[in-house]
DNA sequence: CGGGAGGTTGACGTATTTCAACGACCGTGG
DNA sequence: CCACGGTCGTTGAAATACGTCAACCTCCCG
């Protein structure tokens, strides 16, 4: 009757899996009902143009899912980390691309059994249901930052977000370069590394390692620079 | 079995109606399960904060939904034409605004009735799972825009996205202010005044009548500064 | 030890914002 | 019918925040 399986779908999978069975086994773990994969850092899932043929659930690990103009200015729409869902689609190819980020295990969908998945797997519509409508709430908050705040409040919001999304407090390990930062929030890498020690010479942060960990010194003044 | 009303919602239906009954008559026009609502230019339909009970279908008009920061500093995420969804949300309260931009007619669909419409309207759970998908697609469409692309191709692909949404050819009729335009562009009015003339005098458009007229005399050119 | 990737820092230029004034249009009311 | 006020749009001048270009440094791995 409901024909959800034409308004989702997802991509092709990619090739070195680490793969599982797991496939029509009713009642059990919904992750059974895909195929377990792990990519290695910087491996790219699909691409804007690919048939979209499956979708993915972020087991561990990060993917950025992006697009690209043609002289290669790219903005990355979201980071998806352990838990989230990304490739749903409404037509037969991507609109846009996904990478790990780091090494990231994902299970596969494909977007044909969706039909079976929601009959053996009951709470997997409503679960994608949410998925969808939590990624247009964090879309409309992200072109909210784009289109109109400063590098400082985007950095900030972005920690915040991050640390908040990984589950630390203090001490957040982000996955990514400053170049996945900045075509993020819509800036330059020089920008980000900018804004990140002008804010470590004000207290509000810490950087440590080769800056890919920060810690969160002063959440008060950053929460601060948000609303 | 499926949840979905846990996962969709919309917003209060506004004041000032022109009402029309139409419930309950399985089999029938979708739009005879909502309340048609006609809300003058600038009112609000709903705003940040306010209760989720109802989501729309525009019939005929302009609708603008948005976020703002407490400077006020806002960015309109989208602009809703005829035939166009709108105001779902995840949880209980909105998390943005939507407001009328010109005379418009909606049809209010209440939340709690989801199921019910689904069930006598197999095909509205269809259009309501195709209308996100979009939406999302959309979305990062626009993230795309206000991340990495210069004032002139913001301007160049607003033309050509409003002049397809509209369904006209080469003559649109803006429905929206400068302001408008500009809050959802992630520019200033300034800006996109100065880009509209530089593109009339480079021959690109024609502006006419208050500047709400726009002929698109080089398509072609314009496309061009988009990919 | 060498090379490359990623990150930081500096100097500089400029595109866009900001601030401000002006003008066109519209509706209202005298 | 015209004067008035308000909204919206345009244009100008000036300031500046961010991007660009470039150098350098650290870390890491072969």
């Amino acid at each position: 009757m409901l024909n959800y399986a034409a308004a989702l779908a997802g991509s092709r999978p990619s090739f070195r899996t680490g793969a599982q069975p797991g496939r029509d086994v009713p009642g059990g773990d919904i992750h059974e009902a895909g195929e377990r994969m792990i990519v290695a850092s910087g491996e790219e899932l699909f691409s804007e143009g690919d048939t979209a043929e499956v979708f993915y659930k972020v087991i561990s690990g990060t993917v950025r899912t992006s697009k690209l103009l043609s002289d290669a200015r790219r903005q990355i729409d979201s980071f998806h980390y352990a838990g989230d869902f990304f490739g749903f689609e409404g037509a037969d190819e991507h609109s846009f691309s996904a990478e790990a980020v780091e090494e990231t295990t994902v299970i596969a969908f494909r977007r044909s059994s969706f039909r079976s998945l929601v009959r053996d797997y009951p709470e997997f519509a409503d679960q994608l249901m949410s998925a969808m409508v939590s990624s247009l709430q964090r879309a409309r908050d992200h072109m909210l930052l784009l289109g109109r705040k400063t590098p400082q409040e985007k950095i900030a919001k972005f920690l915040l977000d991050t640390a908040a999304r990984l589950r630390k407090d203090d001490r957040i390990e982000l996955p990514m370069r400053r170049a996945d930062i900045a075509d993020y929030l819509g800036l330059t890498k020089e920008t980000v590394s900018r804004t990140l020690t002008q804010m470590s010479r004000d207290g509000l942060i810490r950087l440590e390692a080769i800056g890919r960990t920060v810690l969160l010194n002063d959440r008060t003044s950053l929460q601060q620079m948000n609303a």
